[in-house]
DNA sequence: ACATTATCGATTATCGAAAATAGGTGTCGG
DNA sequence: CCGACACCTATTTTCGATAATCGATAATGT
């Protein structure tokens, strides 16, 4: 550790070229240039990116096994477009992790733990207050990654950073009608348990919250994402 | 639609290469010939197979996102060789995947499901009988198998998939000394809940189950688990 | 007109070779 | 003896080109 505050860019010349191309064609997507739906050629992100195909390849199985993209053998990948049925099921696996987190999480009460949620906490209160959604669903995610990390469970983690994505790209969108204060104190009831070292109250109440949100997506959720729509639309420059 | 009587057959020839290459290679792994640690060289492993190395490299990305093996940039690919805390991991993780599984499975109530369990409740008290831990362990993954698929939930499915084969190559190897009946019996209450459509029993006893391995492999992990040895060791023909 | 087969354009899957990288080995000066 | 440095080797990563496959459409036979 140097005693020195050290500043963190992203590296100018980054790592691998397949993992930049994955984190760009990853931004494409969360940012709605690749709506779900849309063909990703090979051959034509080789050519706008200036690159052969190979780390192209590389990057679309990556996303594939990250749930963003969907691949058959010879027909090529799309923006994967998940059905209402699978947000659910997300929903509820989550629902199940989240608990074993608080529990987990509960158990150890780490004093850094207890203090980070306090401060997101916080920070969420002030967001819900301005009336800023993003940043509010922002902290959100934060807070119950914080939950997720503390658990000290390595294979807790990754499998719940699997399922996150589908989250944050769906859900926040359709939970802007919410109000948003109701939403911050049910966090209060988890980061209170977490302190207390009660255990199942913990994980019941982390269970409960995602539980509320599967139910909210079952009336709100985006009529559009019913149907099976056809693969379609171009994307960005040729 | 005729109405000529159609057969059908599975495709003749196999699948793409580089999913050739994953099972093989799978196969290797789960059969001990790479054992863990051993390290994996495209350009052999290509010569071996009579393939170039991009089928290769594919089915390594493949069997690293299932978590199979390990690889850093620039430096190769390892079998993995989770630590012993890392497989206590795994199991704290499918108990949870494993508890909802069951409750979903009991709300419900396939009748199909139901009697394929029965049977392979009576097909592992067989196994237990004449003392085959191998077929009653592969029963057993296939009993769980069963009711995580009867959930139907696809996203619970694919996760607890993953998690499955750690449990297969690493603790049922522990278990021998195990008590099959007894075992058994476990499957008996879970079973029952979800033929009486207890939601709540059958989560419950399916934690409990998935937990009691856990305490088993506290108990008697494989101490060679524990300890970080570097990677080693050649493997199969040159 | 119908059903089946041949052909075409587009795209993926595979190949063989070249460039880039990590790790080791030996030399040199101190 | 020890560390810095250039060099060498094994291996990964990337490239450019070729073969295989798909979906659609035109051609063929009945």
């Amino acid at each position: 550790m140097t005693s020195e505050r050290e500043l963190v860019h992203e590296p100018v010349e980054k790592e691998v070229l397949s993992s930049q191309v994955k984190d760009r064609i990853l931004t494409w997507i969360l940012q709605g240039d690749l709506p779900p739906g849309s063909r990703l050629v090979e051959t034509r992100l080789a050519r706008q990116l200036g690159t052969s195909q190979a780390p192209i390849r590389e990057a679309l199985r990556d996303l594939a096994s990250l749930g963003f993209i969907e691949t058959q053998p010879y027909k090529g990948s799309w923006v994967r477009k998940p059905s209402r049925q699978e947000l659910i099921d997300a929903v509820e696996v989550r629902a199940e992790l989240e608990g074993l987190a608080a529990r987990l999480a509960a158990e150890k009460r780490s004093e850094q733990c207890i203090r980070d949620l306090e401060e997101l906490f916080e920070a969420m209160a002030a967001a819900a207050d301005r009336g800023d959604p993003h940043e509010h669903a922002l902290l959100n995610t934060r807070f119950h990654a914080r939950i997720v990390e503390s658990s000290g469970n390595e294979t807790l983690r990754r499998h719940w950073s699997m399922l996150e994505p589908f989250g944050r790209t769906y859900i926040t969108a359709s939970a802007e009608g919410i109000d948003l204060h109701w939403l911050g104190a049910r966090h209060r009831g988890i980061l209170d348990a977490i302190r207390d070292q009660d255990t199942e109250l913990a994980s019941q109440k982390a269970r409960a919250h995602a539980e509320e949100v599967k139910e909210m997506l079952e009336e709100f959720a985006h009529p559009e994402l019913q149907e099976e729509q056809e693969p379609q639309g171009e994307e960005l420059d040729t």
